[in-house]
DNA sequence: CCGGTATATTGACGTTTGTCGATGTAGTGA
DNA sequence: TCACTACATCGACAAACGTCAATATACCGG
């Protein structure tokens, strides 16, 4: 159930509305993509990394999975708009999307 | 990734520490129970019922799925801690475990 | 005890997911 | 231009998931 996220900001918090489908399918896109214990760690270590940016190279031996695998991990976390990817010549350095992550546990207030 | 949770308390927020493997996994069940939107909608219905909790013969028709099929998501959810189950005579009835909801959303802090 | 109702469980199915090896693409330095 | 490195994509495969019809279980009112 993982997607590209839409534009929508998304969502009033669970115990307040009823969600409607638009909203449930919303947040499950963000949710799914944190259901996978390898994902939870790349976005922990991005997050807390110095400068608050981390760089490919410097992800794949903390997760202990092949280079493609993190790699698609990192797309997974992409598309769903919790991180944001820049390219800087060869290395690929990625960031948490703050704003994104907040929405996310607004919905669980 | 579903599965029965543990009876660890669970987690430090993703931005203060990474996330070693055990909390990853732990908190990742978690997720993958609010990973569909039908488990969101059925919690979200849980959640903003009247006193705090809702008969399952109320839940079918608002989910629009077969009766075994919320059945089953309703079995994820309280696996995975977020709700609990009190048989009441043929009925049964569901509340919010707020707690458990709390520390995911502690987790995204 | 019997028929009806509310839920849970089972079994089957197509779909999605996580994973890896192999390969493609694109910068970098010699 | 050529090798080397960093990263993304492809193709394949097993495992997990969401769904439903059919069936089982358990309670209740006669």
């Amino acid at each position: 159930m993982v997607g590209k996220r839409s534009t929508t900001t998304c969502c009033a918090p669970l115990r307040e509305t009823v969600l409607n489908h638009a909203g449930a399918s919303e947040l499950a896109m963000g949710f799914a993509a944190l259901a996978d214990p390898a994902r939870l760690r790349l976005l922990s270590l991005i997050a807390t990394a110095p400068a608050g940016e981390a760089c490919a190279c410097d992800l794949v031996t903390p997760i202990g999975k092949s280079q493609p695998t993190v790699s698609h991990h990192l797309k997974i976390l992409t598309d769903a708009g919790l991180i944001h990817r820049e390219k800087r010549g060869v290395w690929a350095w990625y960031r948490a999307n703050t704003e994104r992550i907040e929405e996310l546990r607004t919905a669980l207030g």
